[in-house]
DNA sequence: CGGCTCCCCTAGAGTGTCTAGGGGACGGCA
DNA sequence: TGCCGTCCCCTAGACACTCTAGGGGAGCCG
């Protein structure tokens, strides 16, 4: 097994993905490899679990419907709390990279205290 | 249960922390925390089952010693594969970040493709 | 009709972190 | 001397998340 996705990240990638609207599970992981140049590859078993997660938690909203393509689709909508989410979600995350940014660019010299 | 730490990452920070010399568990710790001004608490109980995890994949090297507190401790060494492995695991670290930075700034509009 | 793409779903395994403990041993202070 | 705080090590179990690897159904096109 291999992390593609740091984990606790996927979520807030969706999130972030749905201020643009609501969109079905297919579109958002088509929406997001393409946005990343395939940087980042959104699997069907951890998109899914997620969208689930987060429409328990009251995230997201989900309704069928029909897609583009004249198939049937789950579409989800971002909530209010979705968009509080979000926004936690991302301090935390700049916080953290900030926190990463720092120890991978300083000088742990021997001990200077 | 709350994840202070983005699930992978400590071991690239570990890392990271041994490439000024040698340093004991407690040590390695205390130099993450203070360098990230208490943004990064890095448990104990994360912290040692990373070290010995790293331990057994030859990343560090590890040796009982006596610490600047007249202390029993271990110390942690990096190997010539844990410095593999750091630039590996920075790398990586920076084409998700990268990823997630362009999806956190993109306007997902309503598919303008 | 067959096959491709779209679109949905789940069980199970795997990995890593945290909680919540349990020590031992040195040093300083009463 | 005894006590307590700090330093330093460790582990089991719970928990959350992702991935692998499947299994559909349905529209569209040759």
């Amino acid at each position: 097994m291999q992390v593609d996705l740091l984990q606790g990240t996927l979520d807030m990638l969706v999130l972030k993905t749905l201020t643009g609207g609501p969109m079905h599970g297919y579109a958002v992981a088509s929406w997001l490899q393409r946005t990343t140049d395939d940087a980042l590859c959104v699997e069907e078993g951890s998109l899914y679990p997620a969208l689930h997660r987060m429409t328990r938690r009251g995230w997201v909203k989900a309704d069928w419907g029909v897609s583009e393509n004249n198939r049937r689709a789950k579409f989800y909508t971002l909530t209010a709390e979705g968009r509080r989410q979000l926004k936690e979600e991302s301090s935390s995350w700049e916080r953290l990279t900030q926190a990463v940014s720092k120890v991978l660019h300083a000088q742990p010299a021997t001990q200077g205290a």
